[in-house]
DNA sequence: CCAAAAGTGTTAGTGCTACACCCATGC
DNA sequence: GCATGGGTGTAGCACTAACACTTTTGG
């Protein structure tokens, strides 16, 4: 009989903080060896016969301090097997993404996407390897974008996210039309305030019921 | 202390049939409980430390019966954490694809993809959530690309492959187009002898030296 | 009135799909 | 020559990026 390797749930936690116009990525400063007192991206081992979804809360609600109901969409991103990613041992990452909501959490610490700081294990390396993997969900993966952006939304509101995401700001003309052939997503004819700079009031935007549902 | 889950790992092993003139999948008669006598994907429990590769490759020599050189390139698919997936207690499954040369291999049974029979556990579940990913990587994944239809091939087994994967066959002026974008790939001055029915020899593609290498 | 920011409409460019036409083979 | 099937060129179409122009706010 084969012993089998450990696994672990690494998580990217993803935050779309308005103040900041910028999409927040959580971390933790680790209470244990290994690297005791670094920061790190919450995960927890998997337990025998859990789901990864669960592993995922569980994750951030124990590292993070965030509360259950703030995990608004989960899912999976990409296995790292290189068996000397943990000093203690070789162990399997499972790296995931999860969305949350505003709350933050007594031990998040959070920074933008663009400036992750340095990261214990290999997790500068997931998050570099993983980037690419969440612009690419974006307006693509309903669960994924509502998870972010919420329920409702101002354009101004997707701009942002659009460009803390993939690195550049489109126009808000085409960023339209592409919302427009998201499904499950629709123009209203409300508009939210306008910044403290001025400017035209952004339109708002919402899922229908169904899309969130699902 | 959390007692971890146990990790297998399952393979969808691909192969180009230039006779049939399709992509087969590798599948084999289980020789133990549970699900013995039954046909299923190749698969192994994750040894402690073991790089997912070596579990793959260890997957198709132990349970298709080919060599190891046989193997000509591999790569993640997805995670699969259904908990009653497996008669014998919660498993996770990871889901790797492999592409392997003609050699034929003793214990195997080779399918068309669009024809995979019944198999044990979730493998339907497994090989139907896969095969929209498969056909994704052809042309954009150069690896799996060129594992699948070796360091040289014409243009009407380009075609037999992409008819395999999407379900549709394409002009074979647009394929040649496509692949002239794919890096790494060329044509040759050389023509292939043309099918027994007659009908232009097509032309002979292959890869750069340094595309073969990566 | 001016700056800022969003929304509307339009246009150039790009890439994909489909097809008419030409070429090379077996029979 | 005729059927078969790959190769070349090209037209139509959808999608995208970019921008001129308009609208609505704060100062």
């Amino acid at each position: 009989m084969i012993e089998s390797t450990l696994v672990s749930v690494d998580v990217i936690v993803l935050r779309f903080d308005p103040d900041a116009r910028a999409v927040l990525v959580g971390v933790a400063t680790r209470a244990q060896e290994p690297f005791a007192g670094e920061l790190a991206l919450p995960g927890v081992l998997l337990g025998r016969g859990e789901r990864l979804r669960d592993a995922t809360t569980r994750a951030v609600t124990g590292k993070l301090g965030l509360a259950e109901k703030s995990v608004t969409a989960t899912g999976q991103l990409a296995t790292f097997d290189e068996p000397s990613r943990d000093p203690r041992g070789p162990t399997l990452s499972i790296a995931l993404w999860a969305t949350v909501t505003r709350s933050t959490g007594d031990l998040a610490v959070w920074s933008r996407l663009d400036a992750v700081p340095a990261l214990a294990f290999d997790h500068d390396r997931i998050v570099a390897d993983c980037r690419p993997l969440l612009a690419d969900k974006l307006w693509r993966d309903v669960p994924f974008t509502a998870g972010l952006l919420g329920p409702e939304f101002t354009t101004a509101q997707a701009l942002d996210v659009t460009e803390s995401l993939t690195g550049d700001r489109p126009y808000p003309a085409n960023l339209g039309r592409t919302m427009d052939r998201v499904p499950g997503l629709g123009r209203t004819s409300e508009h939210a305030a306008a910044l403290p700079k001025g400017g035209r009031p952004p339109l708002v935007w919402k899922w229908s019921s169904e899309a969130v549902r699902a």
